[in-house]
RNA sequence: GCGGACGUGGUGGAACCGGUAGACACACGGGACUUAAAAUCCCGAGGCUUAACCGCCGUGAGGGUUCGAGUCCCUCCGUCCGCACCA
């Protein structure tokens, strides 16, 4: 009988209808028993989904189906991170409005991610940029303000001053604006501000909770926090040559040890003591400026020369009144860390060595590093920063490192500068308050009034949401809500005189800081359901990419605390994800023409035609004939080229071929390379699945026969042990994530069920018997192969479920459990090596003894042939595994 | 510069806790079916040597621990990623 092919589009279509009709993938109430809420990240709708998002919500969705299968109450939404810059662009050059836009892509992204079959509750989905989201926003912005957790201040923010906006740090590149080209200036603006450093310790420290998530990340959070312990120590002014009112100077430092080693102090430019030092000295003022001008471009911070400026200024030693040292204004001490000013130990710190030698300071060395000779050692181009012993430290000679250090600690905290301790131990933090404040129009709008009269002042809750204005205008850059003619105005809801609204909007990482708890019950009419979210919080399991290891990741970490603290958890909960997984990326080769100028013309992966392999592949352009280069494998990029629509490929093979080679192959954490084989291997198994599925249908459903064999025929013991075997392997490799390994076992098991489909179908003509004996382990091995599917390939899976006679949905199933006593055999293999080399291998019993092993082994011709006459010595018996002859 | 990860056939990768290296897939070669092709099915394959068996070599390089190392330790090389004047 001919079969027909799978046609994959068409089916596809139907059994979504089929799952939607029976709404079988919304979340049950928290009362149905042990939850399991599975969450990717949300993508921001820029229009149409790439194979990232593929990858990354079929990993999802896999766990999702399967722990649904397991029995879990599964939770699994979706929405859509939908405030940001690109909707604005897309105004700006379209001349639509921001919202027309993004509304637009999300429906049709819901109709790319519906078309890809994947099991979501979509009765939960959130936008952020929905009044009905940033309502409860502002709400949670008003609570934490409450709570002294959200603040303003003035603070440097890159300035693009042709688009008047604020740029992030990753917007600025080489110093100018990314979208202007414009010379990107530092400016003073008052900000808004969330308090993260007052969790600095607790989200470190928590950090070694998180065991279910990659310690990569954990270790990139913790760097980025860069907790130190060291001293403040505060230095005295030498009398007439600070300026009025200055008398300390007060650094931080966490070496307090290498004190007898400082030859200066350094100031940032923006410290108070540079500043006043700065107005009777006009070249001091001008260097100043030149350092303040620097900060921008990342580039010229990782070449610049250490550059300083003598002061005049001169502080006295903390451990010797009579030893005083310059103070100079250097470029490379920031204002925003310790305290804004250093003491310097050349000998112990490269950056202060090369400003030593440049400005002919002295360099003494104080640290002996361990096996060092004292009488030889000495500084050359090379400050040395690690522990040793102390040297010329007068009372700490001889001392180590970390005595020393108490050693000095302990007198600074005793020693006394105009009535308080000289030093203090402090810890600190390289982490910083999140700055919020977008001079941008599409963003949670903060919820704050400015009266001249009352000051700052929340907007009432009754007010809320502050709504944007749909009117604004996008042809001018700058901040479409500073410029509206009427948005702004609002009375004081306090005094009632003319106010005007806070004109800056959020930084999207706060809408993206917790919708996860919102997904818990997003209809609420509180920002969060304290029931919901306490029974499916944390999420089980979160997926997304390695680029939010840190921003996203933290922020959220930080927000859940904030308003956990600010009264809206009600549960005894700090960290918002038990499980993190971070995919790698969806890369595809390269193609490319040089044009006159050597620049690289990229080329789209359909126009090139590639011969030959390995080193000799060359490529060409279909159309032209002309030769091309092919590049580097690197991540999809519209820029490059190297892009697969995902539309074309559910269009041409089906969602559930790219769902299956977007988990085969590679290691999910990694990036895994597209392919045309790939994909193409993919279709092909899908349709002899399809085929194995409707052969068994007809070998297996027809009428009972009426005698069976009398010993099946050995295919039969082998395939139902084949097909529990990769139950359980199956299982345990999707629960681990390891979805690569999973692929590769079913396919082994599709291979093993085919051979024996072939066999059945021989001994249908030649032996009958065996035929018959054969059909219930074929059946069933059948149908746990696309039950074990199902969570990949569902769509197929529903089909050759009704294939083979059901009418129920397969979506709808239990997990199969393995029968633990096909997992063992009775016989197995053990290998045999002689001196540790691999000679042969034996069956035996599994219960065999070791001495029954060790005789076996003793006597195969091979181990004979090796030991070569010699006696056996000894011989390592591991039981099931390996017996190794030692002569 | 600092921190981290990784290095296995022609390719992507597998190998539980130190116990048969190369599962599975791609690419390749051979065969069956076909007038032919596609599709499908079967077979082969780490390298060297061999007619074949045998044998030898083999997880970036070198050394070590061990009866036994892809796996553990040390040194080096290479690739990738993160952070970067953090005092």
């Amino acid at each position: 009988m001919a079969i027909e092919r799978y046609n994959a589009p068409a089916r596809e279509k139907h059994w979504q209808a089929e799952w939607e009709k029976g709404d079988i993938f919304r979340a049950g109430d928290p009362a149905q028993g042990p939850k399991c809420y599975v969450l990717e990240m949300f993508p921001y709708p820029s229009g149409r989904i790439h194979m990232g998002h593929v990858r990354n919500y079929t990993m999802g969705d896999v766990f999702a189906r399967y722990k649904r299968a397991k029995g879990f109450n599964v939770l699994h939404p979706m929405g859509w991170d939908a405030f940001g810059m690109p909707a604005e662009n897309a105004a700006m050059e379209r001349k639509t409005h921001p919202g027309t836009w993004t509304y637009a892509n999300i429906e049709a992204m819901k109709a790319q991610l519906k078309s890809l079959g994947f099991a979501l509750d979509w009765d939960r989905e959130i936008a952020t940029c929905s009044p009905d989201y940033y309502r409860h926003q502002q709400q949670l912005f008003l609570d934490l303000l409450k709570k002294g957790l959200a603040y303003r201040r003035s603070a440097k923010v890159n300035w693009d001053p042709v688009d008047m906006t604020v740029l992030a740090n990753e917007q600025v590149i080489d110093g100018r604006g990314w979208r202007s080209g414009a010379l990107v200036e530092q400016r003073e603006l008052t900000q808004w501000f969330f308090k993260i450093t007052q969790y600095s310790q607790e989200l470190l420290d928590a950090l070694s909770t998180l065991d279910k998530w990659p310690e990569k990340v954990r270790l990139m959070q913790a760097n980025w926090i860069g907790r130190s312990e060291g001293m403040l120590v505060r230095w005295a002014l030498e009398n007439g040559t600070a300026p009025a009112g200055h008398e300390v100077v007060q650094v931080y430092t966490t070496r307090p040890d290498t004190l007898f080693g400082a030859s200066f102090l350094a100031l940032a430019a923006d410290h108070p003591l540079a500043k006043a030092a700065a107005e009777n000295n006009s070249e001091l003022a001008a260097f100043c400026e030149e350092c303040r001008r620097m900060g921008t471009s990342v580039a010229d911070l990782e070449t610049a020369e250490k550059k300083g400026f003598d002061t005049g200024i001169r502080a006295v030693h903390p451990l010797d009144a009579a030893w005083t040292l310059p103070i100079y204004v250097a470029n490379f001490v920031l204002m925003d860390y310790g305290t804004g000013a250093i003491f310097a130990c050349p000998s112990g710190d490269q950056r202060d060595l090369d400003f030593a030698r440049k400005y002919d300071l002295p360099v003494v060395p104080v640290i002996l590093p361990p096996g060092a000779d004292a009488a030889t050692f000495e500084i050359g181009t090379e400050a040395y920063d690690g522990d040793g012993t102390m040297m010329n430290s007068r009372f700490l000679d001889g001392l180590d490192t970390k005595t020393a250090f108490e050693e000095v600690a302990k007198r600074l905290e005793a020693a006394k500068l105009s009535g308080k301790a000289v030093g203090e131990r402090k810890v600190n933090f390289r982490l910083r308050d999140w700055g919020i404040s977008r001079q941008r129009y599409w963003g949670c709008p903060i919820p704050i009034i400015h009266c001249e009269f009352c000051g700052v002042v929340p907007v009432p809750a009754k007010d809320l949401p502050v709504r944007l204005p749909d009117d604004a205008s996008f042809d001018k850059p700058g901040n479409p809500l500073e410029r509206h003619p009427t948005w702004k105005h609002v009375d004081c809801p306090t005094c009632g005189k003319p106010a005007r609204r806070e004109t800056d909007t959020m930084d999207t990482f706060v809408d993206s800081s917790w919708y996860y708890a919102r997904f818990t019950n997003p209809h609420s009419e509180t920002p969060i359901d304290k029931q919901a979210l306490a029974y499916w919080l944390p999420v089980d399991q979160y997926i997304g990419g390695i680029e939010h290891a840190i921003l996203h990741l933290l922020y959220s970490r930080f927000f859940f605390r904030a308003i956990s603290d600010a009264g809206h958890s009600g549960k005894n909960l700090r960290e918002p994800f038990a499980a993190l997984f971070t995919q790698g990326m969806v890369t595809h080769e390269t193609y490319f023409q040089r044009d006159a100028e050597g620049k690289p013309i990229w080329l789209e992966p359909d126009m090139v035609r590639i011969d030959g392999e390995g080193a000799a592949r060359t490529a060409h352009v279909i159309d032209t004939g002309e030769p091309a280069q092919i590049g580097d494998i690197i991540k999809m990029s519209k820029s490059k080229k190297n892009i697969v629509d995902p539309d074309q490929i559910i269009q041409h093979y089906g969602a559930d071929c790219a769902r299956w080679f977007m988990l085969s192959d590679s290691p999910p954490e990694r990036d895994v390379q597209w392919t045309d084989e790939g994909i193409a291997a993919a279709g092909r198994f899908l349709q002899r699945v399809w085929r194995v599925v409707d052969v068994v249908q007809d070998l297996t459903g027809g009428p009972k026969p009426d005698r069976m064999a009398e010993s099946p025929p050995p295919e039969a013991a082998e395939l139902r042990k084949a097909a529990h075997r990769a139950l359980s392997a199956v299982g345990q490799n999707i629960e681990t994530l390891r979805f690569n390994v999973a692929v590769a076992q079913l396919y082994d098991l599709a291979n093993v069920l085919g051979g024996a489909v072939n066999k059945s179908s021989e001994y249908a003509i030649s032996a009958p018997l065996d035929h018959y004996a054969l059909r219930e382990p074929l059946r069933e091995a059948t149908e746990l192969l696309v039950q074990m599917i199902a969570p990949m390939m569902p769509h197929l899976a529903e089909e050759c479920w009704a294939r083979l006679g059901y009418n129920t949905l397969l979506a709808n199933q239990p997990w199969p459990a393995a029968d633990p006593a096909l997992l063992v055999d009775d016989e197995v293999t053990v290998a045999v090596q002689v001196n540790g080399k691999r000679r042969d291998e034996l069956k035996i019993v599994r219960t065999a003894s070791n001495a029954d092993v060790e005789a076996a082994a003793l006597k195969l011709e091979s181990v004979i042939r090796a030991l070569d006459g010699r006696k056996p010595k000894k011989v390592i018996v591991v039981p099931q595994r390996i017996v190794n002859v030692v002569g």
